[in-house]
DNA sequence: CCATATCCCGGGAACGGTCTCGAAAATTTT
DNA sequence: AAAATTTTCGAGACCGTTCCCGGGATATGG
């Protein structure tokens, strides 16, 4: 136990060379003898030699990992994203660091000093919901390390972006709704300042103006993500004097509790309420009636962020980009009224 | 862009003094002047002084942060176990860094040596669903770095563990379904060769051993954690000339999906079969009818695997720790035959 | 056979910190 | 006021690599 890890010298020593040649050897340089290469990486292997990669990066200036830091990971769109990002970083020989903010500005903030000591070569985020500031990124930005910023973005600062057609999507989903028949649509919003919410919720206001409904300000709710409050807003939304007939709810976790407290609340759905949701969960196939939602393809926006970033990473000189990847409606029993034909 | 990012020989220089100086007011000792430590903090603060941990670590020959290797993050179980491990590593001021085994045992070793090559402390592993091997964990206890397994261990290797009570579990869970009149119950397994299957098969087995009801190799199924074959064992156990009452499912996500395709086909739950899961998830309460399952305290898991790892990182002469920690049968709709009184 | 190019290899400076040691300066003791 | 002690600081080794540079050995060319 406790034994001291095996370096570059013990095996120079044991081989009466210098450590140059043992390093030559050991990255795979041209300018070394066969013979002496082979004896130099079979005793390297026979003595379980594994690089200090603290020291080859200290060396190098680089580390060849990029930071991620997300909100939390048992949010199955991030877990997925995540799973995106580290495919595409292991394509490029490149490793991962994850860091969870918990939805906390302060946590975030330490994460991102906690990468820049780790000297990441780049960084990937989706900001906190608490997050309403961004100093802590622009120190990122102002000391050169490349930063992709995807789903929920900060917009005060001009970085690369990996955002979906939120305004466009939401505002389908809600055409969606009304063209079901549906009139009175709540709709239950994530934190005014993360521009994802705020874009859908355009959507959703703009497709109600179309169609001349008028927009009640008490249907629409600002929720954080983490939803411990569901059942709060689902009684407050039963309440109303006039109950909404459709609700677009910002996850699928929210809706299908909601769904679950509406039904024991002898609700019919989709007939007495529908319900749309976001983010479409493996288990929406699943309740009942199948929950409707927005297909938000989280691996691919992971790897969208990813390959933007590596690019940034090898190529300092390219302008910030922005990609666009596409969501799409997902319709399922929770909001059809009349059965197919 | 692309500057050079600020150094403690730096500051050192812009103030006329050495670097030795600057160290010592940074990593607040007490053997400088008060006055010299203040105009160091304040020009490093300026300056957005950030220390490089590569190079701090190499120097202390210990990095401060525990690796951790799991399966895969969208896996419910395992998002709330690094969930745990994160907190406490907080709390104790250290860094976590997870890696993603995808189930795979190559990748589990690649991610096994990255770790090395990273120089963590310590490792928490869950091994993949493929792994039936250990050298490479032998690897890592060989060079004295301390590792704990958690919920799937590796039974060749003398190491701490953290492990819940699975065969009295399984056996309370089986006896259970035959508590409420099923006499065929289906168990769908993981693999043989990981100990929390292998444990819980025989939890299953000796409960249809003590109420004397013969054991159905039929009924067993060896299933991927990586479920993506529910639907084809679902039809195989419908098709059976005498169809289970019962299923006993590897895991919530299963259960649901299964429940789904025995409801399409026309059977009620619970009354013509009845369904019991594993991992008690967040959907498991909303779906129809609600899925008993059974609670595997994964957040206590994981913050009870990262304690013991780093008592065992401060206190390297401590044996090897073994914790078990208690599942708990949650009994809801999908099981419950007879109305409660 | 000598000049030149090529091939291997060793020495040693970095990378950015920490830490030990000893010395200078300031303070206290006698 | 000299001695002893304490405070404060600088020089430089070190952590484990990479890489530049130069030199000796070997091969190539005329």
């Amino acid at each position: 136990m406790e034994k001291k890890l095996v370096t570059i010298k013990d095996i120079a020593k044991t081989l009466g060379i210098s450590k140059s040649t043992v390093s030559r050897a050991l990255c795979g340089r041209t300018d070394i003898h066969p013979d002496t290469k082979k004896k130099i990486i079979e005793l390297a292997r026979s003595l379980n030699y594994e690089p200090n990669a603290l020291a080859i990066n200290l060396k190098q200036q680089r580390t060849n990992t990029i930071g991620v830091i997300i909100p939390e990971t048992v949010n199955g769109f991030f877990a997925r994203a995540t799973g995106g990002i580290q495919k595409r970083a292991d394509m490029a020989g490149m490793n991962v660091m994850i860091c969870q903010s918990d939805e906390s500005y302060i946590i975030e903030k330490k994460n991102i000093h906690s990468l820049m000591s780790g000297r990441v070569d780049g960084v990937i985020i989706s900001v906190s919901h608490e997050t309403d500031q961004s100093e802590h990124f622009a120190a990122l930005q102002q000391k050169g390390i490349p930063m992709v910023f995807f789903d929920r973005i900060s917009e005060d600062l001009e970085t690369s972006q990996i955002i979906t057609n939120n305004h466009e999507i939401a505002f389908e989903g809600t055409n969606h709704l009304i063209s079901q028949g549906c009139k009175r649509i709540a709709y239950v919003a994530g934190p005014h300042h993360l521009n994802n919410s705020k874009n859908r919720l355009h959507g959703y206001l703009d497709a109600l103006k179309q169609h001349n409904i008028e927009v009640q300000d008490s249907y629409i709710i600002h929720s954080s993500y983490k939803s411990d409050k569901v059942e709060e807003y689902t009684r407050y939304l039963l309440n109303l004097p006039q109950r909404p007939d459709a609700v677009f709810a910002i996850n699928d976790f929210a809706a299908v509790e909601m769904m679950h407290i509406l039904k024991k609340s002898g609700l019919r759905i989709p007939d007495d309420i529908a319900i749309l949701g976001f983010n479409n969960e493996n288990i929406s196939r699943f309740v009942e009636p199948s929950l409707s939602s927005i297909d938000h393809p989280a691996y691919d926006i992971g790897m969208a962020a990813a390959e933007v970033l590596i690019n940034q990473i090898r190529h300092p000189e390219l302008k910030p980009e922005k990609r666009i990847v596409k969501s799409k409606l997902i319709i399922r029993e929770s909001t059809q009224k009349q059965p197919q034909l």
